[in-house]
RNA sequence: GGGCGGUUAGCUCAGUUGGUCAGAGUGCUGCGUUGACAUCGCAGAGGUCACUGGUUCGAACCCAGUACCGCCCA
C-alpha cells in the first residue's frame, strides 16, 4: 500500500466495481421489510452543486447503512425536466442565433429541447456517480418518461372528473420575462425600497345644493379657479400608480368615520376620467396611507376579491409582456415602468400628486429569473387544493408521517392550513401538455385518458388541445409513486410503497414534500413515505448563501478532485445537524482528507510487512488476551451500539463523529500503540498473546462502521485487508454488501474500560510532567508507582506504562515505607507516582506545582462537601448520583492530604 | 403582522430523555522519542454556555421575558 491514500487512484475504479457487482439493485424479498428512498430528482440540465452533494451524501449514508444491515434497499434515482428553467436555458441559446421559440414553432422547438437534453442530460447523473451514490440505476426515471407521463395524465383526468381541477379567471402571478403564469410558491418576496404615492381623485358633484361637509382631507381645496369638479377630492395612497388606469373603485373601511359621508359618491379617475364608485369594504386597513385605497381588480389579488364581493367590473390594462394595452388610453404601448413615469408627470402637472414618501414594499419576483412578477387576472387551470390538503394534514397530525426535525411539522401544518388553490398551467412548451381539448363547435371541454379525435358531445372534428403545459411540480408531486410504476399495479409499487424516507432540504418542504403527500394519498390511498428528513442549506464559510452573482459558489467536483470524495462527504455529513444550515470551508474538507489518510495508514500498519499466512491465521478468530484487548473490544461494541441508535434517529453527524473519535483517539492513539509493544517483542507476544487477530477484527469493524460515510477509502482498505488475509473468493466481495457491525453486549467490559482509563491517565500524567519539567523526549527515566489496591492490575500493565511513558526502570509497589524526596510526586486517583529525576528537579518549581494542585483539589473537595451537606440533595437526588459524589469527595480528600504531606516533606 | 431558528473556546460547530457535558475540528503555544501516518505524534493554553428572572436538591439543557442575528409565511 502506498504511503498516503490517493483518492484519485481508486474512486472511479471502485464505483465501476460496485456497478459491475450489481450491488445497488435490491432483491425483493417479501419476508423482509424494504428500505426505500426516492431521490428528489435534480434538474436534468443542471450542474451538481453542494446542495445535491449533501442530499446525495445523506441519502447514501442511510441507504448503505440499511443495505449492510440486510434490508432489501432501494434508492431510486431520476431527473426532472424542470419546465420553465430548462426552457429558459434553451431559449437563451436560441437567442444567440437570433431566433425565438415562436420562430421555430412548438414542434421544432421541442426537438431542440430534446437535443439539448440528450447532449447535457447525463452530466448531473455522472456527477452523482462521482459522489459514490449507491442508487439503483436500472430503475432510473425521467419525469418525461412514458411511465411518469402516464401518471401525470391519469392524475389530471381523475382530479378533473372529481371536480378538483377547474379552469377559471383568477389573479395569478405572471412573469413577463418567462411569459408564463407561476404558482404562489414560485414567487419570491423581497423587501424593496419604493415609494408610496398620494394621489387625489376628484369627486363628481352631488346633485344637491348643500354639499356634505367632510373633515380632513377630501374636501374643499380648489385649483385653477372654481370648477366644481376640482373642489372635492379623495386622496388614495398607492405604490403602483400605473395601475390607476385599471381602477374600478375607491374603497374605504366602513368603520372609518372620516369617509362615511363619501361612501356611495363617485370619483373621477385621473388621466382617463372614468367614473368609479367609492365603496366600503372590511378589507381596507384604515391605517394604510389615507385610509382610502384604489381598487384594481385585474391587477391585485386583494382588489380582485373586493371586486367579487361588490360586483365591480375588471379592467385589464396590461399586455402579457408588461406593456400597457388599449385600456391605458394615452399610455397604451408603453412599458409598465415608462407608463408609471409618464403618468406621474401628468398627475404632477394636474396638481393631483399630493406627496411621495419612501416606502418599503415586498416586491414579488420570479424565482428563476428575478423579474418583477405582475399579478394579473387570467384564465388558468387550478387545483382545488383543500380537499387534497385535508388528508395530508391528517397524515402528519396523526403521526403516520414523521417529520424530522420535528419543528418543521409546524411549518408544514401552518402552510397546509392556509393553502390556496394551485395554479397549474404554464405558458411554456417543455413538459407535460395539459390533456384538455376544446370543441370549436359546441365549446365542450374534453378531458380523457386517450387523445380524442372528435368531440364526444357533438361529434365535430374541429377540436384543439389546450396550448399550455402543466407546472413541473405537478409531476414531481407524483414522483414517489409514479417512479414505482403507478398507475399500474406493479410489484415494485406493492413492495416498495409507501417508501421509507423522503430526504431533502427544508426550503422545498412545500414544493416537494407537501405536494407529494397530497398527491400520494390522493392517487394511492396511502402516504408516500413514513419519514420526512430535512437537512439545512450549505453556506459559504462566511455564512452567506452561495450564489453565482456573489461568486462564492464552491464547486463540489473541484473539492472532490482536490481532497477526495470521502473527504467532502465526511465534511458535509458530520459538519451539520438535522435541519440546521452549515458552513463549508476548505479546512473542514481537509480534515476529512486527513481522516481518510489516518485510516489508510492504520491499515498499512496492521498489514505491513506481514505474510499472508500470518495474517490469514490471525484472521480466523479474535480473542481478547490483555486488558487493552478487552478494552478496545468493549469500546468497539459500545460505539457500534451508539452508532446504530444514532443513525436510526437520523443523528448522522453525531454518529460520524463517534466513529471518527473511536478510530483516531482509541484505536490509533492507544490500541495500536499498545499492540506495538507485543508485536515488536516476540517474548512478550508469547506471554501476552498475539494482538494481530484483534487488530484485524477491530480494523475490519471500524471500516464497516465508517463505510456509509466514506465509501471509497473504506472499500479500498477493506479490499487490501481481504487480499492480505487471503480471503479472496470467500464471503462478501465488497464491504458494501458485508454485514454492518452489531454490538454484542457480552463484549461490554466496564472493568476493562475503568482500568484502561487509569492506565492511560497515568501515562498522560507522566508525559505531562516530563514535558513540564523539560525532560528530553528521548530520555528513558526511572519511576516508582505506589499502586495501593491497583498494584496488581498496574503490574500487569507494566509494559504499557514503560513504553508509552518512556520509563526505563519501573517499580510498582503496594506501598512505600519511605517516599523518595528528590523526586516529582504525581497523584492519579489513589495512585502515587514518583519520578526521581535526579538533578533535574527544581524543588521550587515542584513546590509551586504542588501548591497549584492543592488549590484545585481543595476546590473540588469544597464543592463536593457543599453538595453533600445539602440535605435536599442527599434526599432527592438518585442514590447513584449521591454515591458518585461521595466517592469523588473521598478520592479528592485523600489526594489533598497526600499533596499537603508532600509539600510539607519538600519543605524540610 | 404571524411563525420558526440561532446566540457555547480566536474561528466553525457538537452537546435529544436537567446530575463526570463544559466537548470536537481548526487555529494558537511548546516539544519531536521518526518503521503506519509530518495529510503525523506528544504536551499545553483558551469558555460566568447572549442577558434577566423563574422552576428544581441541581439548569448550557425546562419556563417567562429582553437584546442582537437569520429564515419562512402573509
Amino acid at each position: 500500500m502506498p504511503k498516503a491514500y490517493d483518492p484519485g487512484q481508486v474512486e472511479q475504479r471502485l464505483y465501476q466495481f460496485w456497478l459491475d457487482g450489481g450491488y445497488f439493485a435490491p432483491k425483493i424479498d417479501w419476508s423482509k421489510k424494504p428500505f426505500t428512498i426516492i431521490m428528489p430528482p435534480p434538474n436534468i440540465t443542471g450542474e451538481l452543486h453542494l446542495g445535491h452533494a449533501l442530499t446525495a451524501t445523506v441519502e447514501d449514508i442511510l441507504t448503505r447503512w440499511h443495505r449492510m444491515k440486510g434490508d432489501p434497499t432501494l434508492w431510486l434515482p431520476g431527473t426532472d425536466h424542470s419546465g420553465i428553467y430548462a426552457q429558459v436555458v434553451v431559449e437563451k441559446l436560441l437567442a444567440t442565433e437570433g431566433i425565438s421559440r415562436h420562430d421555430l414553432g412548438r414542434e421544432k422547438f421541442l426537438d431542440r429541447m430534446w437535443d439539448w437534453v440528450k447532449k447535457t442530460g447525463r452530466a448531473i447523473t455522472e456527477q452523482h456517480m462521482k459522489l459514490g451514490v449507491s442508487v439503483d440505476w436500472t430503475r432510473e426515471r425521467f419525469t418525461l418518461d412514458a411511465g411518469p407521463s402516464r401518471a401525470v395524465r391519469t392524475t389530471f383526468v381523475n382530479l378533473y372528473r372529481k371536480g378538483h381541477i377547474y379552469r377559471g379567471e383568477r389573479i395569478i402571478n405572471w412573469c413577463p420575462r418567462c411569459s408564463t403564469a407561476l404558482s404562489d410558491l414560485e414567487v419570491e418576496h423581497e423587501a424593496t425600497s419604493g415609494e408610496l404615492y398620494y394621489v387625489r381623485y376628484p369627486l363628481a358633484p352631488v346633485e344637491s345644493d348643500q354639499w356634505p361637509v367632510v373633515s380632513g382631507q377630501g374636501t374643499g381645496e380648489q385649483i385653477n379657479g372654481h370648477q366644481p369638479l376640482t373642489t372635492e377630492y379623495i386622496t388614495v395612497a398607492t405604490t403602483r400608480p400605473e395601475t390607476i388606469l385599471g381602477d374600478t373603485a375607491v374603497a374605504v373601511n366602513p368603520k372609518d368615520e372620516r369617509y362615511t359621508a363619501l361612501i356611495g359618491r363617485t370619483a373621477i379617475l385621473p388621466a382617463i376620467g372614468r367614473q368609479i364608485p367609492i365603496i366600503a369594504d372590511e378589507a381596507v386597513d384604515p391605517g394604510f396611507g389615507t385610509g382610502a385605497v384604489k381598487i384594481t381588480p385585474a391587477h391585485d389579488l386583494v382588489d380582485f376579491e373586493v371586486s367579487q364581493r361588490h360586483g365591480l367590473p375588471s379592467v385589464k390594462i396590461m399586455n402579457l409582456d408588461a406593456t400597457m394595452n388599449e385600456n391605458a388610453g394615452p399610455y397604451a404601448g408603453m412599458d409598465r415602468y415608462d407608463c408609471r413615469k409618464s403618468l406621474l408627470e401628468d398627475l404632477q402637472r394636474d396638481g393631483l400628486l399630493m406627496s411621495v414618501e419612501p416606502y418599503q414594499l415586498p416586491l414579488g419576483q420570479c424565482e428563476r429569473c428575478k423579474t418583477a412578477v405582475e399579478p394579473i387576472a387570467s384564465k388558468q387551470w387550478f387545483v382545488d387544493i383543500k380537499p387534497l390538503a385535508r388528508p395530508a394534514i391528517e397524515a402528519v397530525t396523526s403521526g403516520r408521517i414523521r417529520i424530522v426535525p420535528e419543528r418543521f411539522g409546524k411549518t408544514y401544518l401552518n402552510w397546509m392550513g392556509n393553502i390556496r388553490d394551485w395554479c397549474i398551467s404554464r405558458q411554456i412548451w417543455w413538459g407535460h401538455r395539459i390533456p384538455v381539448w376544446y370543441c370549436e363547435e359546441c365549446e365542450a371541454v374534453i378531458v380523457e385518458m386517450e387523445d380524442p379525435t372528435k368531440c364526444p358531445k357533438c361529434g365535430s372534428e374541429k377540436i384543439y388541445q389546450d396550448g399550455d403545459n402543466l407546472d413541473t411540480w405537478f409531476s414531481s408531486g407524483l414522483w414517489p409513486h409514479s417512479t414505482l410504476g403507478w398507475p399500474d399495479d406493479t410489484e415494485d409499487l406493492r413492495y416498495f410503497y409507501p417508501t421509507s424516507v423522503m430526504e431533502t432540504a427544508y426550503d422545498i418542504l412545500f414544493f416537494w414534500v407537501a405536494r407529494m403527500i397530497m398527491m400520494g394519498i390522493e392517487n394511492t390511498g396511502d402516504i408516500p413515505f413514513h419519514t420526512v428528513y430535512l437537512h439545512g442549506l450549505v453556506r459559504d464559510e462566511k455564512g452567506r448563501k452561495m450564489s453565482k452573482s456573489l461568486g462564492n459558489v464552491v464547486n463540489p467536483l473541484e473539492v472532490m478532485a482536490k481532497f477526495g470524495t470521502d473527504a467532502l462527504r465526511y465534511a458535509l455529513s458530520t459538519g451539520s445537524t438535522p435541519g440546521n444550515d452549515s458552513r463549508l470551508s476548505e479546512t473542514k474538507v481537509e480534515a476529512g482528507r486527513n481522516f481518510a489518510n489516518k485510516l489508510w495508514n492504520s491499515a498499512r500498519f496492521v498489514l505491513g510487512g506481514r505474510t499472508r499466512a500470518e495474517l490469514g491465521a490471525a484472521s480466523v478468530a479474535a480473542f481478547p488476551n490483555t486488558l487493552a484487548d478487552r478494552w478496545i473490544l468493549s469500546r468497539l461494541n459500545h460505539v457500534a451500539a451508539d452508532v446504530d441508535h444514532l443513525i436510526g434517529e437520523f443523528q448522522l453527524g453525531e454518529a460520524g463523529r463517534q466513529i471518527h473519535d473511536f478510530i483516531w483517539n482509541e484505536l490509533c492513539d492507544w490500541y495500536i500503540e499498545v499492540a506495538k509493544i507485543r508485536l515488536y517483542d516476540g517474548k512478550k507476544m508469547e506471554r501476552q498473546g498475539n494482538p494481530l487477530p484483534l487488530l484485524l477484527h477491530v480494523l475490519d469493524s471500524s471500516l464497516k462502521l465508517l463505510h456509509p460515510y466514506m465509501p471509497f477509502v473504506t472499500e479500498e482498505v477493506w479490499q487490501n485487508l481481504r487480499k492480505g488475509i487471503g480471503a479472496d473468493g470467500q464471503g462478501p466481495e465488497s464491504i458494501m454488501v458485508s454485514a454492518y457491525p452489531v454490538a454484542d453486549a457480552r463484549d461490554f467490559d466496564e472493568e476493562a474500560e475503568r482500568d484502561m482509563a487509569l492506565v492511560t491517565n497515568l501515562v498522560r500524567t507522566i508525559r505531562n510532567a516530563r514535558a513540564e519539567f523539560g525532560v528530553e523526549p528521548a530520555k528513558w527515566i526511572e519511576a516508582t508507582i505506589m499502586g495501593g489496591p491497583e498494584t496488581r492490575m498496574l503490574g500487569e500493565q507494566e509494559d504499557i506504562l514503560k513504553q508509552l511513558a518512556r520509563i526505563g526502570s519501573l517499580s510498582i509497589v503496594p506501598s512505600l515505607a519511605e517516599k523518595p524526596k528528590q523526586a516529582l510526586a504525581l497523584l492519579v486517583e489513589a495512585v502515587e507516582i514518583y519520578l526521581p529525576l535526579a538533578g533535574m528537579v527544581d524543588l521550587e518549581a515542584e513546590r509551586r506545582r504542588l501548591q497549584r494542585e492543592i488549590e484545585a483539589t481543595g476546590g473540588e473537595v469544597r464543592r463536593a462537601e457543599a453538595k453533600l451537606a445539602n440535605a435536599d440533595f442527599v434526599a432527592k437526588a438518585p442514590a447513584a448520583v449521591v454515591e458518585r459524589e461521595r466517592e469523588k469527595l473521598a478520592l479528592n480528600q485523600d489526594k489533598l492530604a497526600k499533596l499537603r504531606e508532600r509539600l510539607l516533606a519538600l519543605g524540610e
